[in-house]
DNA sequence: GCTCCATCGTTGACAGTGTCAACTATTCTG
DNA sequence: CAGAATAGTTGACACTGTCAACGATGGAGC
C-alpha cells in the first residue's frame, strides 16, 4: 500500500478516503480482474458450433493464465476475502463461471433434469484448466524433468484430454459409496 | 513468527538459531509436508492391478487434500521460496511426483518411447486432481448454485473422466519408430 | 460577498512484523 | 578447570496497515 501511494506521489492514507480497508480495494481490484476475465472469455467470435465455441473458451482459459499471471493469481490463487463483505466480487466470479455453464447446457438441451450433467462437466473442465494453469505459472515443472515436448504440448493435450473427459455417460453414482466408481474398460 | 514463539514460551529469536530466515524455516515445514504426502500416497496397500493401484492413489491425493488442508495450500498453493535455495524441498516434491509417473509407466510398460505418454498422463492427472483440491479448499463452490448432488458426488465423477481422458491415442510427431503400432501392446 | 460543509488529502502516532547486533546462559570437549 | 560451541535473550531498526486529528478546496444557499 505504502509503496504505491510512493509510487503515486500520494501520501499513504489517501486511498483510505476511497477505500474501506485495504482489503477492499484488493476485492475490487479482483472485481474487475473477474470482469476482464470474463469479456476475454466471452469476446472469442462465435463460430455457431458449441463444441468449437467451447473448446475457443479453454484456449482463452490458458491464455488469460499465460498472458496476465498476475491478474490470474490474485483472482484463484490468492485467499479471498470474507465473501459476506463483497458481494460484488462474489457476483462477477459466478457470472465468469456461467459462461462455461451456458456453454455447456447449449451443448446437449438446457432441461433442468440435464443441469447436473452440464455442472459435473464445467466443474471437470474447469479443475483441468485451473490445475494446469496454476501448475504452469508455479514454475516448478522444469524441476520434474519431463520427457521432451510435452511441456510444450500440454494445453492441446490436456484439451484433448477434456474432451474425452466430457462423455462419460449420465449414470447417478449411489450416494452411500463414492469411492468405488465403475471401472473403465479393460485393456 | 512471534507469535508461535510466544505460544511456545520462547523469544523470537530462538528460532533464528536454527534457521538462517523465515523462508528457511518455511521451506523445512514444506519439505516434510511433502515427505509426509508421499508416504501418504504410498502407504496405500498394492493389489497388483496397476489400474486399481493408480486409482487408490488418486483417492489418497484427495483425501490429503481434505483431512490436512494448510499443509496442502502450504506445499501447492503458497508462492514457492527461490528454489535454488532450497534443493532439499525440491528433491522432495519431485519425489511425491515420481510416485505418480512410476505407477503410470508400470502400467503400459517402462520402455523410453512411452516415457512421454506417461508424462502427458501425469500431468493430466495432477492438473485435474490437484484443480479440484485446489477449488474445493477456496469454498468457492457454495456460491456457484450446482445442480444437487454434484458437488457431493464430485470426487466419483472426476475420478471416472480422468480414467477417459487417460485413454487418448499416442499420435506422435516424427518420432524414432514409425512402424510404431496405434494400439498399445498388452503389459 | 460570505458562511457552511462535504470531500479530499496530509501528518503523526500506534502496534505489529521479520531481521540484525550484541549479550548471556548452558553444555561439552580437551 | 579453561575454552569453545551451542542455545536463548534483549533491544533496536525499518517496515507495514490502520486510527485519529488536522488542513486544503470547492460549490451550494442565503
Amino acid at each position: 500500500m505504502r509503496d504505491v501511494a510512493r509510487k503515486l506521489n500520494i501520501s499513504h492514507q489517501a486511498p483510505y478516503r476511497h477505500f474501506e480497508s485495504r482489503d477492499h480495494l484488493l476485492a475490487e481490484i479482483m472485481r474487475r480482474c473477474f470482469a476482464d476475465f470474463a469479456q476475454h472469455l466471452d469476446k472469442r467470435p462465435l463460430t455457431g458450433k458449441p463444441e468449437a465455441d467451447l473448446q475457443a473458451m479453454g484456449h482463452a482459459y490458458l491464455n488469460y493464465a499465460r498472458k496476465k499471471p498476475l491478474e490470474y493469481r490474485l483472482m484463484f490463487g490468492t485467499p479471498w476475502p470474507e465473501p459476506a463483505q463483497h458481494p460484488a466480487l462474489v457476483q462477477h466470479a459466478v457470472h465468469a463461471f456461467n459462461l462455461l455453464r451456458d456453454s455447456l447446457r447449449a451443448m446437449h438441451g438446457n432441461r433442468p433434469e440435464q443441469h447436473a450433467q452440464a455442472d459435473r462437466q464445467a466443474m471437470f473442465i474447469w479443475s483441468t484448466l485451473h490445475g494446469m494453469a496454476s501448475i504452469t505459472q508455479a514454475n516448478v515443472m522444469q524441476h520434474l524433468s519431463l520427457a521432451s515436448g510435452v511441456q510444450h504440448a500440454l494445453p492441446a493435450d490436456l484439451m484433448a484430454r477434456i474432451g474425452l473427459g466430457l462423455s462419460l455417460p449420465e449414470r447417478v453414482l449411489p450416494a452411500t459409496n463414492p469411492s468405488k466408481p465403475k471401472r473403465k474398460p479393460r485393456t
